[in-house]
DNA sequence: CAAAACCTACCAAGATTTTGGTATTTTTAC
DNA sequence: GTAAAAATACCAAAATCTTGGTAGGTTTTG
């Protein structure tokens, strides 16, 4: 055996089910260490700071800290780790700089394990898929709102709650859809729920 | 000991990991078999015919067949099997008859297994929680229409690509919330995605 | 401290949706 | 074979949304 190094792994995702699943698929590589199994982001930061760990897989969708607020928490102080993220659905949605690349909750575990391989084994960062617009990182009052459309208010509606105009409403709206790069509500929520912005 | 049954159990999800997890959690009791484990509800119909089972565990989003339409079909040819619906999000959505209970993918363990035991071990349906509207099943061109809004379509372009008139659009757009009990396009879009018509 | 990002607010016109009816034809299912 | 469900279509008014501007005050951040 040539090379036998050890990679230390840290997993992160709101889904106990995923946790378990993802656990017992890497643990059966025996060069891969799994350092810890966490259900919140917050906690893996903690973590993250005493201990060295060559890869982490992260959800996208979680509560409290979204998966590219997570990404970048970690990137402010960590350019050397790789970042895999899960996600549930193969939505148009893909980008992101700062990531070694995604996973699909649905791919077989050989896809799994041949990506989380690749991504170890190189070097480089995810090339930036630069997506013409879109930034995708919503404001805090820009996400009231989406979270409020989901809801199924109103601008008007929305404006009441929040005490605001109802003409700032329409603004955050339209800066929204610009952001996220969506013409109509639809499109709309469903990017916000791929982002874990709306459960 | 007294008692001792072996349940027999079959897991649907189009999800491997989740799979994963579940199976590993499972097989960590001693008393359930894990009959079989599939992607694919139809599968999953397949084998039911052959092997009698205890209680199916399975997706409520899933390609093809939805977790609605799945338990719909078994519940065609078997009264007496175990239903439990393994579902993302804690929507206000919950209802259905037919089935014994739901489990949350966000839930641990012990909240899992307990729920599994407690279904297991009793004999009543769930009872049915009469939602005052909504059977949230969809026809066919419904749904198709629901995928199109969900693509971003207005009713006009939907009209165009499915070779249909404005107003027959309108129709069924109407219908569509009165069936899902919403009144908006963005409520639509979450509902949509949790009963697995869009992705 | 200065630029960038964010939050606020206003106007207006055209586009689209939502609501509440009615009604005929075609398919499904018992 | 017939009743129920699904698919089709039409009308119209009110409600809302979407788009394209402009703009000033406040926070954040390098």
């Amino acid at each position: 055996m040539t090379n036998v190094h050890t990679y230390k792994i840290g997993l992160v995702d709101d889904h106990q089910l995923i946790l378990d699943g993802m656990q017992k698929l890497l643990e059966s590589v025996e060069n891969y260490e799994i350092v810890f199994v966490v259900n919140r982001a917050k906690e893996a930061l903690k973590l993250l700071e005493n201990n060295p760990i060559d890869l982490i897989i992260t959800d996208v969708a979680m509560p409290e800290l979204n998966g590219s607020q997570f990404v970048k928490k970690i990137r402010q102080t960590n350019q050397q780790i790789k970042i895999l993220v899960l996600s549930m659905y193969k939505t148009d949605m893909i980008d992101e700089s700062d990531i070694n690349g995604y996973i699909l909750k649905e791919s077989s575990s050989e896809t799994i394990l041949q990506k989380v391989k690749q991504v170890l084994e190189k070097d480089a960062r995810m090339s930036r898929i630069e997506t013409s617009e879109s930034q995708n990182s919503l404001s805090k009052r820009e996400q009231e709102i989406v979270i409020e459309i989901g809801n199924g208010l109103s601008s008007d509606q929305i404006a009441e709650k929040l005490i605001l105009s109802y003409y700032t409403v329409e603004s955050h709206k339209k800066n929204i859809f610009l952001k996220l790069g969506v013409k109509t509500t639809a499109e709309l929520i469903k990017k916000a729920i791929f982002l874990g912005i709306i459960r």
